[in-house]
RNA sequence: UCCGGCCUAGCUCAACCGGUAGAGCAUCCGGCUGUUAACCGGAGGGUUGGGGGUUCGAGUCCCUCGGCCGGAGCCA
């Protein structure tokens, strides 16, 4: 008998076959036994009845407490009542485990506070399995788009010294000698080292804030995907990101949509995501917003709530461009028609999903960024190999960060980031 | 940091104006040959987050500390 999992069961009808899993549901009557099985893989009903099997075999799954680990042996079946299309009938099984004390995790609903303190546990559940398959399929489209189009991956440092955007956020660590240093924020700076040794490079890795954020789109630890190129300018960044957006949203669409239709996402909407995205500049968002109603004028910050009232104007992503120089970072390059505005985007996900890209072009000037640098009150010293990059063979570069929970979070339909990363970290949680 | 809210059985929740703390699930025992969060009968299970106060009497009102949830600012 060969061990088999269970996505491959239905490659094996009619013959026997052995399952390593875990019990995740049971229910039986006097005379037949259903175990719910999963491996990891995926889930499937196993049958035991009392007339096809020896007596001991049947009184043995009466013991069997919620995920006690078994190894199961039995013939796998076509059946229509079963919503995977297999069952299997078991002859015989192996106890691995029973499970010193009752499962934690119960049939019916939890509190999110009982759920992510029990996270190392509450991941066996279906619906942390697969939006953490979605996860994995997003991250493979991710990559292959950069591979496709001849990127060079570049790992960015996390420790990293003062150097960022604003230094309130960082999180410190003591670093020997040195003093102090900082979980990285952005691999950004570094990315432009990159770009100007190999065109077109990205990152992909974990990034630390720490803003008391308190929101359901904010981690402390989250993952990003940054990317860097050399001689982009604005137009050409904004194309790049939305046949990103597309093309993971497509692949993803493709290779996981029974673990979306199991999370009951409307996958229509995600169907409409191919490029063009609609642009809209930052001055056409404030007076849309002004005529919706927000008491909002031109220099203010665009928030969480107007962000969801301008894509509800869309059924794709949309593009927010060219915001004005003082709300934004030191970095970003000036409009050439307009110094007050700088040429960068942020994209806005449908159905209130908010920013999930955050992107401009570069100032790649020497003076006009010492400018800047001082401007902020930044430290020029901090700044010295990032200033190099101006001195030698400077080029105009462009790029962006893709914040992936808030991806995965939009992809999956989910309320709150935190299901979207398997261990989250948030303001107050750092346990399991 | 600021503004709200919650904390009652292992879990999710109920308990009117302050008057003997209750249900479903889980657990244990029994029943059931097709269950899909299975179902049916029975049983056990509580210092109502900690401390203090008001009151004849507090889960309920007040103070305080703690934990958590939601949101704002900031961001991906």
């Amino acid at each position: 008998m060969s061990w088999v999992y269970i996505e491959e069961l239905k490659d094996h009808i009619g013959e026997d076959v052995e399952i390593r899993g875990w019990l995740y549901n049971k229910r039986s009557s006097g005379k037949i036994h259903f175990l719910q099985l999963r491996d990891g893989t995926g889930f499937v009903q196993g049958v035991l009845e009392k007339s096809k099997v020896d007596e001991k075999i049947f009184e043995d799954a009466k013991r069997l407490k919620l995920e006690s680990s078994i190894i199961v042996y039995g013939k796998v079946r076509e059946d229509s009542r079963a919503p995977s299309g297999v069952e299997i009938d078991i002859s015989d099984f192996k106890i691995v485990q029973i499970p010193v004390d009752d499962y934690p995790i119960g049939k019916k609903e939890h509190g999110i506070d009982f759920l992510m303190e029990h996270r190392h546990l509450w991941l066996r559940s279906k619906k942390q399995f697969h939006i953490l398959h979605v996860r994995h399929e997003i991250i493979k489209a991710i990559r292959e788009f950069y591979d496709s189009r001849r990127f060079v991956l570049i790992d960015t440092p996390i420790f990293t010294g003062a150097i960022g955007e604003s230094a309130g956020n960082l999180f410190q660590v003591d670093y020997f000698d040195y003093g102090k240093a900082y979980l990285t924020q952005t691999g950004q700076l570094y990315l432009e080292a990159a770009c100007m040794a190999f065109g077109r490079v990205y990152n992909f890795g974990p990034t630390f804030r720490a803003e008391k954020s308190k929101t359901r789109r904010h981690l402390t630890e989250f993952w990003m995907n940054e990317a860097e190129v050399a001689y982009y300018e604005h137009e050409d960044n904004m194309k790049l990101q939305e046949d990103l957006v597309s093309y993971v949203v497509q692949k993803t669409l493709e290779r996981a949509e029974k673990h979306l239709m199991a999370l009951e996402r409307d996958t229509s909407k995600l169907e409409k995501v191919e490029p063009p995205f609609p642009r809209i500049s930052y001055d056409e968002a404030i007076k849309l917003l002004q005529k919706k109603g927000f008491d909002i004028k031109w220099g203010d910050d665009i928030g969480g709530d107007e962000e969801t009232a301008i894509s509800d104007e869309f059924n794709k992503p949309v593009m927010v461009y060219n915001y004005p120089r003082h709300i934004k970072a030191f970095y970003m390059q000036p409009d050439p028609q307009r110094p007050e505005v700088v040429l960068c985007d942020d994209m806005l996900a449908p159905e209130g999903y908010g920013e999930i890209i955050g992107a401009s072009q570069r100032i790649h000037d020497y003076n006009l960024l010492i400018e800047r640098i001082k401007e902020n009150n930044l430290p020029l010293e901090a700044y010295d190999w990032y200033l190099d990059l101006r001195k030698y063979g400077s080029v105009p570069h462009s790029g962006f960060g893709m914040g992936l929970e808030r991806v995965v979070a939009w992809i999956c339909g989910l309320k709150h980031i935190r299901e979207a990363i398997p261990f989250a970290r948030t303001l107050y949680r750092i346990h399991p």
